[in-house]
DNA sequence: AAAACAGGTTAACATAGGTTAATAAATAAA
DNA sequence: TTTATTTATTAACCTATGTTAACCTGTTTT
């Protein structure tokens, strides 16, 4: 039962999660580690796995049909990742998830997701919060997208979120945000000359 | 108790839901009608409805600093839409839902939307799916946006949502798209020219 | 019917971001 | 430490899309 998977439970359900529930829930999860650079999924694969990262780092990326990645979402520790696409549908594949560092996570498969969903009620209503909030901001993050420029997406990421910043790949950053990296660059610098 | 409706959940369930289930679920809303160009919702309110709509189209956007309007959602009969983020949130909405046509609207507050999942189960679990459909489609949405160019984002809409191409107007489309209207204009035109 | 308005088209020009390619810096491997 | 490999930077040039502005069509309003 570690203690940021606790913490995770509790922010996203806005109240405390009492040690029997965490404990019940915790016995459906299994934990491992892999090394950085390890494919946790492959496109064309099914999704079989729901992933809390304990330690290190992870993201989701789609390949274009020119062959360039296109980053979908980072996670660090205490972040949840997965295709749930591939997951909720049982169909193949359409992304790719890798470890950016090596990782500690703890992994939940699809049969172990409904028991506990159906066995723990709390446990229920954090998975239906957290993918509410995810599509709340993944929206957002799309509205942003239409509506500003590469420099002000930029900023926003950067503010919102700095760990990334430090311990992301630019290149990485910058497909996530839709642009080259010699464009993400190209602004970092006229951004230090600004200030 | 609307055919489109039972549609709309058999469809998102993949499976038959009772009329019992579906009279209790029809209990829980109440059904209006509005005008084109009614706002069913304007930026800093608070969103308390979610909208089935029975007739007629509308569509959720945002206003960005410049004034200019970026539609985030179209709804077409046997849609829902809503600001989510308000509506679960309770906080301020900073999207605008406004209908292109007159509609007729099935509406359901928070507080039925609460007691409608409590208690009908197969509600909770449309719910839960429509909201996961929903998130897995803007995550590819999104994915699209950033590695497609506009031609490419608009042939596959046009193909996807070829209902949504004859009733609304092309330059909220642009703006779905994240283009300008001259600009989709000119894809329409060069596309034309090729086939 | 005239006027006003909304939506769509076109064209000339401007610009953000893409492309290519060379180089440098950082990290990993030998 | 030396050599590879990966990641980041820079610059010259290119292209898709934005900007501005004029015009057109169809539809409301008066």
């Amino acid at each position: 039962m570690p203690a940021s998977l606790r913490s995770n439970i509790e922010r996203t359900i806005q109240q405390k999660i009492t040690d029997s529930d965490l404990e019940k829930f915790s016995a459906f999860t299994f934990e491992r580690t892999f090394d950085k650079k390890h494919h946790l999924l492959e496109e064309g694969q099914l999704c079989n796995y729901i992933y809390f990262i304990q330690e290190g780092a992870a993201y989701s990326y789609i390949v274009d049909q020119k062959g360039d990645k296109h980053a979908i979402q980072f996670s660090l520790e205490g972040y949840w990742i997965s295709d749930l696409f591939s997951f909720y549908s049982g169909k193949e594949a359409i992304y790719n998830i890798e470890t950016l560092e090596p990782v500690k996570v703890l992994m939940l498969n699809k049969e172990n997701f409904e028991k506990a969903c159906c066995s723990i009620p709390m446990i229920d209503r954090f998975f239906r919060i957290l993918i509410q909030n995810a599509y709340v901001a993944l929206q957002y993050r799309l509205a942003k997208t239409n509506s500003e420029d590469a420099e002000h997406r930029y900023e926003e990421f950067a503010k919102k979120y700095p760990d990334f910043v430090q311990r992301i790949p630019q290149y990485l950053i910058a497909s996530y945000l839709g642009i080259k990296p010699q464009s993400l660059s190209r602004i970092r610098k006229e951004r230090t000359n600004k200030k």
